[in-house]
DNA sequence: CTCCTTATTGAAAATGGTTTCCATTATCAA
DNA sequence: TTGATAATGGAAACCATTTTCAATAAGGAG
């Protein structure tokens, strides 16, 4: 378990402490398995994953921390529309890591993209400044999911 | 019943006969609800709006008609997030309705809207083109969805 | 360090939207 | 009109997620 940096362990337990949280073993395990990997994961692969740092863990407290994960804005949901929410980290270690969606409807293959984020962004700012004005409505975020037929899968 | 032009019913006729499907009391029951609304019906929805045209059509077959009508194109699904499929004519009877949506995370509402489509389209369009040739995928759709407070959550 | 409050946990049961089963019905080509 | 079979509907199954609740453990007070 890389604890680390500074001297009260892990760069969240500031985030728990300071939002009254106690930091548990089975937070420090979930947390740990979605800092691991680049993948969109669903609460049953992080159950999975989390059983083999710590078999006691629970399915149901998997559901919960990530829920509250999300809420903390720790951690992004999404659904690719195979009918479980995925789960991914919202900022890696080198700090915000925004980025959008390329999803395979054949195969349900996730990519994440980056490169066009800042075209996307500047037109999405002015967008969202329009339907701000338009609509009296309070943007806080954004959805952007490209779908189709990843290499694969287009052969056939 | 707007039934209309041609000879032969409905507009939706020839694509179902076409395809070697049949026109059915409960498949026209669905699709005139459909054709009457403008809001994002779930399928309970659409089962209780067909209910009063057609008291014997079971949820089962409304399922079965809304993932029909996907599968062809005439209708479009979304998730908004409250666990719960919402279902969409594609087309309205002025021909393509395309559009994308303002969801409130308080109450739920969601809000069509059209007017920065077309420099949004225009972005859309060359990024799918970077992406499709960086990524070898052949992009078939898109869906994009901004989220935020309502005029009438905003305010607290 | 020990105690105590209570946030957190895990197992089991409940929930709720959606799908599957299957015997019955109705569409439509011949 | 008739027959093959696509379509239907009610009940049961499915399955991701949530709720319940008694047991546990985090962490501040002393
Ligand atoms: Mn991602
Ligand atoms: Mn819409
Ligand atoms: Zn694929
Ligand atoms: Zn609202």
């Amino acid at each position: 378990m890389p604890r680390g940096f500074g001297h009260g362990g892990p760069w969240w337990h500031t985030r728990f402490r300071g939002a009254g949280f106690r930091i548990t073993v089975p937070r420090q395990a979930i947390l740990e398995v979605l800092s691991k990997t680049q993948k969109h994961l669903s609460a049953e692969d992080v159950y999975m994953a989390v059983h083999r740092i710590c078999p006691t863990v629970g399915l149901t407290t998997v559901y919960r921390t990530l829920e509250l994960l999300v809420d903390m804005g720790l951690v992004f949901k999404f659904d690719f529309g195979d009918g479980r929410a995925r789960y991914e980290l919202a900022l890696g270690p080198k700090g915000e890591r925004h980025h959008h969606h390329l999803v395979c409807t054949n195969c349900g293959r996730v990519i994440d993209y980056t490169e066009f984020i800042d075209d996307e962004i500047e037109l999405l700012q002015q967008t969202e400044k329009g339907l701000s004005k338009k609509y009296n409505f309070d943007i806080t975020h954004h959805l952007i999911q490209f779908y189709g037929l990843c290499d694969k899968c287009k052969g056939r």
